[in-house]
DNA sequence: ATTACGTATCACCGGCCGGTGACGTGTCAA
DNA sequence: TTGACACGTCACCGGCCGGTGATACGTAAT
């Protein structure tokens, strides 16, 4: 009848991880929306006092979860698929749009980081967007070896281009079942994407 | 001293068009995140009870919203560029891309219904999304005569291939000067773009 | 045992939001 | 002239937001 409750666990760098988790997977399951001081404190149940007193408010917490999602897109990159290194630069950016596909369509963390660098206009989320760019950049430097795109052809806007269509597809497909004509809640039509993407990379550069 | 001031013009159909034009400005100037009823009926310099009255609340003011950029993106798609009619389904759709492209760069009101798309989940705004989709079919079915896509080619996935990069770029451009390592604040990127896309799309569609 | 400090909690603020009920006041028909 | 009614306005509600000051409590040095 005595004593309320403990009060806490009284361990700060233990509360820090509480809170960086709770902001974590309420950016994955609410998006930018849900995002805010009280959401994360409650979901962390916490004070939010203790945001400002450990990250400085938001900005702050926000430069931390952008780091913290840098090496989380690193390593999300790197693991599961050490597939055969490409033999030719066509086959490099294959790779990397049907890993970026399959990323983005299974992890709602990858989804919503990419949604918020359309939304964000304070550049408050600027550290958690670039996140991803880093990584591209990162797995195409580590698997690229010295392959060279063939000349006469624009290789960061076909890249870029790529890139983009395979970000718009799976961010539409999660508010919409049908995106620019085709059918996203049917797995089929996943294949007939990758499939065109593949070809559409090998069209794009092949030399002749 | 006396009379306050006349209390407004007492006008119905005035003020449902002023409430309109006042969503529609928020919409292009704020995007989805200052929309809302109090800022309509602010920027429309008219009580948010007329909303209600009018239009039935939010829901209703963004039905009659969508059937009103419906037909604007109509009309967008359709004015300044009556262009050749193409003379190969590749050509149809380098000029879709080209023209969608061109039109999320100028004007507002597109880019932000098209973000809006990706944000929304309640659903309020389907009406508002769907209006592009409808104006991009309405314009390929108007220009494409009899034009037929080569044979062993997955069309609808290669052109929501190339809706999907196009919006995605101007989307992302907006709230960042590199997308994807391309420089989007540097005019020339975008004419790099424009080439990009058609060299991708002739190569797409090229039957060999 | 007392002090000092870091950890955690509570209570409160002003501001904006969507939404609603009650209140004028022009207009036009009975 | 006297209603009835539609157009417009005002005041208010509960709820959530980001942000801040004061307070309780465990712990470790003095």
């Amino acid at each position: 009848m005595t004593g309320r409750q403990p009060k806490r666990t009284r361990n700060r760098s233990a509360t820090e991880i509480r809170i960086l988790d709770a902001a974590r997977s309420i950016l994955a399951e609410s998006g930018a929306a849900g995002f805010g001081i009280n959401a994360v404190a409650r979901s962390a149940g916490v004070d939010k006092q203790l945001i400002y007193r450990y990250y400085g408010g938001l900005d702050g917490l926000l430069e931390a979860l952008g780091r913290h999602l840098a090496v989380w897109w690193q390593d999300r990159m790197m693991q599961d698929a050490p597939d055969r290194t490409p033999e030719s630069y066509a086959e490099l950016m294959e790779g990397l749009a049907l890993r970026l596909l399959r990323i983005l369509r299974t992890e709602p963390l990858a989804l919503q980081s990419t949604l918020w660098e359309l939304t964000d206009t304070s550049g408050l989320a600027r550290t958690v967007s670039q996140a991803r760019g880093q990584a591209l950049g990162a797995w195409m430097a580590s698997v690229r070896g010295s392959l060279q795109p063939p000349p006469g052809i624009d290789a960061p806007a076909v890249n870029a281009l790529i890139v983009a269509s395979v970000s718009y597809l799976v961010l539409a497909s999660r508010t919409s079942d049908n995106v620019i004509g085709l059918p996203t809640a049917d797995p089929a039509t996943w294949d007939r994407i990758e499939r065109t993407l593949v070809r559409v990379v090998r069209d794009a550069y092949r030399s002749a």
